[in-house]
DNA sequence: CCATTTACTTTACACTGCGTCAATTGACAT
DNA sequence: ATGTCAATTGACGCAGTGTAAAGTAAATGG
């Protein structure tokens, strides 16, 4: 699984991340990787097992290369909870359309696939972990709805900026990206402050 | 398309809707369904045409033997646009629990599988315009706030009561059913009204 | 310098699932 | 008896995944 040159397990990545990211949702084959690559269809088979397995490691490979926490640390900077939450919500609709194609892969394997589900799990977490922190944030800062206890806030945060809610509004309802930074902001600025 | 005996037709329809919602999201082929419904597989191809044809089939068959039109019509019986939006979160919180593990199987395979995405997409639009009738109401009672254009606002409510956005927050999150009700009535509220 | 190992390639094939086709059966109706 | 409707049977083509076996070319090392 791990076997071969580093240097062609990357060139497959890259590519892998590069035809998925361009296909619009198709389905890619093992076949259009290895020929865009310049490899052989088995040379996928002997780095990455499976179809799975190239998918699982093209995602872990996108979250190395994509500094999700590195960049999450910016929005640490914010003068308070609600600049905060606006500076992450600009950052996240951003971030988020590098991340999706391989995404929609992990969702759709995590019941199946044990790798997907921690690959996708792990993910969720750091997110979720910096909803958290910025839903006590509002609350310190007075802005958080005392309907809502923190747990509860925090789960409806990373609802609304989750993958799957970004499709039903961008792939689904054809939302620009614009639209959705600014109307995913208002909506959660209305839902979570008083 | 619509040759054949309709006790044959009903059987398969049956058989499929057991199949999916057993199936916990594997891929139910046409020969499995057509094995379980004792029938051949080629019955399924004069009944349905295709995979596709079957899965729309299915999934209409569903909610017409759920009466989803039926029981939103009592929607419509309210006295104002707040009073359908509370009937109808009521009503959904509760339909949504039957018809999920179908809907489940749709949304995992509709980027590979035409059947799905066509079968997902044409019960989305009955979905969808319920929202938009229940927008217009808000509108035309002077509940809706005038910083979220109609389609908008229907597209946010759509979102809300998505099948994601509820697996997101009842299957991964741990919200009760009755958590999930209010908490969803109430951040609808929030986000859609003055 | 030869032998071995590594990293691949080439070719072939098994398998699954969809969709199609042609020939056939059985029942019921005119 | 003739036709026609509903469904069966069995075969086939096709795409895509995954496997298996043999070959090749370059690096490694005793």
């Amino acid at each position: 699984m791990s076997s071969g040159d580093p240097a062609t397990r990357a060139k497959i990545l890259e590519t892998t991340r590069r035809l998925v990211e361009q296909s619009g949702g198709e389905t890619v084959t093992m076949q259009q990787i290895s020929e865009a690559a310049g490899v052989s269809r088995q040379a996928l088979y002997l780095h990455f097992g499976s179809r799975v397995g190239l998918m699982v490691a093209t995602a872990q490979f996108v979250d190395e290369n994509d500094q999700f926490y590195e960049r999450t640390e910016e929005v640490r900077q914010a003068v308070n909870g609600l600049a905060a939450l606006e500076a992450f919500i600009s950052f996240w609709s951003d971030y988020v359309v590098g991340i999706t194609p391989l995404a929609r892969v992990l969702i759709k394997n995590r019941d199946t696939d044990q790798a997907a589900a921690a690959a996708w799990a792990d993910r969720m977490d750091a997110l979720r972990n910096v909803c958290q922190i910025l839903v006590e944030w509002l609350e310190q800062d007075g802005f958080l709805d005392p309907v809502w206890t923190v747990n509860a806030a925090t789960d409806i945060l990373w609802m609304m900026i989750s993958i799957e809610t970004r499709d039903n509004l961008v792939a689904e309802r054809g939302w620009s990206n614009d639209e959705y930074e600014q109307r995913l902001l208002r909506g959660i600025v209305k839902i979570l402050t008083v």
